[in-house]
DNA sequence: AAATGACCAAATGAACAAATTAGTCATTAC
DNA sequence: GTAATGACTAATTTGTTCATTTGGTCATTT
């Protein structure tokens, strides 16, 4: 059997997005890389932006089978939406991939990745949305907009991991998991 | 009485800085604006930067005057902390200079301008966070981190007005109200 | 029929010149 | 004598040019 010339491309593409991100990568360099003539790049996609594109679907859908096994029946749903949070967050800082696009969106601002970027986390509340749904349908929590609320708590998250960090010491796990049960399910109020 | 120069400067500079940001002003322009010598402009002033540094100075003073008679003592920390937040953000939104300020820290980057926003953004939360101590301490609330809580409490609404209507429909301030009850105060568990 | 790389127009950026700018200081005005 | 000034300067920024690089095409090869 022939090598699989488009899987090698999306490879190829998808290290030296990692190393050098986006903007930076040639298409001679994906060429080389996966050791194909340029113009074979073309008779599988029809830009730069759609070998992105394709690769960051896979990405999300990489995304969302790590959520899922974070997930546990068992546990309670503020348990569960943490966890998943958690988890989200800590792949987007543990791939080189993401940690690169990220950094570009922030830094360059390349309209490909600022695209790309949005995507990814429209998929995490996507994802987030239907958990909270659930756990409305199942009367766990109270009646919400789950988009909303799906929107807040991964700002949040995002607010404490990231934005937090710039200026105190960073917070462990533990206490993300307290703040969160704190602000969001039991409430301040006495 | 002869005139206050140094006022004159000051006024000089922030209607600039309002109108074409911080990098765009020239010290030429705010000499010219103010009716005075560039030169004398350095007799009360260090650098262009220590301008901005006593505009901002001010700005904060009034911001919190603006918050301070946002609070009714009759009501309730929920209520008051709410009406705080969105003044202060509604100020941020509706003065030019803050609006120029912001944008250009987006856009540009301008190291002064970052650092000033940073001010601003600590001050915001060093009065919240008295705020929510007093609350504390009077046992209207739980305990938590005031600062933390201050931090987390900024960064949800300036999600919501800002970042949220990005990509949907504004949400009012009875929306607001209602959400920051439902999120922090009342929690999400039933 | 699939793969290729020479080729092209467009985009980029290196390099240099010209213009602008923050800040100084000798001179001026009172 | 002192407070105010604006011409001056060193440094940065901006505009311009042009050679190189880039994404994408397509005639040729395999």
């Amino acid at each position: 059997m022939a090598i699989d010339r488009k899987q090698l491309i999306l490879e190829a593409a998808k290290k030296s997005f990692s190393l050098f991100g986006y903007k930076a990568t040639t298409m001679d360099q994906v060429a080389k890389l996966a050791n194909v003539g340029k113009g074979t790049i073309y008779t599988f996609f029809k830009s730069k932006e759609e070998i992105l594109d394709e690769i960051v679907t896979s990405l999300i859908r990489d995304m969302k089978a790590e959520a899922e096994n974070a997930i546990d029946p068992n546990s309670r749903f503020d348990e569960n939406i943490h966890r998943v949070l958690i988890r989200f967050l800590e792949f987007r800082k543990s791939h080189q991939l993401t940690i690169k696009l990220f950094q570009e969106e922030r830094e360059i601002g390349t309209k490909a990745v600022v695209d790309v970027i949005q995507r990814v986390e429209q998929a995490i509340i996507d994802y987030m949305k239907g958990i909270i749904q659930d756990a409305i349908d199942r009367g766990e929590i109270k009646e919400c907009n789950p988009e909303i609320t799906a929107f807040v708590m991964l700002e949040t998250y995002v607010a404490l991991i990231f934005d937090w960090e710039q200026h105190h010491p960073p917070l462990d796990k533990e206490e993300m998991s307290d703040l969160f049960k704190l602000y969001f399910f039991e409430g301040l109020l006495k």
